[in-house]
DNA sequence: TATTGTTATACTCTATAACTATA
DNA sequence: TATAGTTATAGAGTATAACAATA
């Protein structure tokens, strides 16, 4: 059987962390073809989530400082992914809007999560998967993990 | 319910990656006040399961080059966790070996370990803890993820 | 004065490549 | 020449803090 209640390959929660970095190692290699990395994609989607919300909005959303925000914000607008208009009754706000090419690449940074979701879990059928993805949930639930929103972003110096 | 299999919160894939993350994260707080990063605990764990190897085997393991190696070593040596022992019949190769307080600290790092893998499981049962235990362990398989070597490790550019 | 966004700077981590000493 | 280890250097990524524009 070969169970050792998962201790061969140590404890679970080091197996969480093993396993979790590898996947998203990998989804950051099947994006990069794309020509976006995962917190380019994690801004698109949050964009997309909620557009025309200022800097500052997005910034307390992820957990990054404004100053990566802008750099962020940056690039994907030079790439013609993002635009931000300005406010014209607050001239010190700028919202942030997808482009029809934005949601034309976030459409297709979807399927390459799903291919991946599929790769990942390719040794599972579908009962395992649905078994994984609950306990995984109330992990997530009791870690007080915002939906969607990669811990990647947050600062660790101060904390949070 | 709330099941929506498992979307709410984006793909099962990505829950990973963020669950992940966090369990990281917070296993290195917990070390920190040790004064050990994580990378140097894995090294302290790979030196213990096969005491005596050359800093390339070790760098092999780890999938890390040998130069990053060097600096983990040298900074452990330092703390005096680590000893290098110059081999007599070859001196090019520097055998790596505990000392007694790397022992002691390895096993001081163990106790936050299973702390820490009790923290983050803590609100599954026993049976919960073993599926997500299981399941974990097939997945690391599939990927071929080596027992106790953390991705972190493995340099991205050159792919491995 | 306070707030949004931006820029400047510095720091950490890591890889690459050159170098040394031994073989 | 080849190999183990080391040092030097540079790049990516990110945080902190100072700054400019607007309110």
């Amino acid at each position: 059987m070969d169970d050792d209640g998962g201790l061969r390959r140590g404890t679970t929660a080091f197996l969480l962390a093993q396993v979790g970095a590898d996947a998203a190692a990998r989804f950051a290699e099947r994006i990069a073809e794309l020509g976006v990395t995962p917190p380019q994609a994690g801004l698109l989607r949050a964009v997309a989530g909620d557009p025309g919300r200022s800097q500052q909005a997005l910034a307390a959303q992820l957990g990054t400082p404004p100053s990566r925000l802008v750099a962020l914000v940056d690039g994907l607008e030079d790439r013609g992914l993002l635009e931000r208009r300005r406010n014209r009754d607050d001239r010190r706000l700028h919202a942030v809007h997808l482009t029809d090419e934005g949601r034309r690449m976030l459409r297709v940074i979807g399927q390459a999560g799903r291919a991946h979701d599929d790769a990942v879990l390719s040794v599972l059928d579908d009962e395992e998967r649905a078994q994984l993805a609950a306990l995984l949930a109330r992990l997530a639930d009791a870690a007080g993990l915002p939906p969607g929103v990669h811990p990647g972003y947050r600062h660790l110096s101060t904390g949070r």
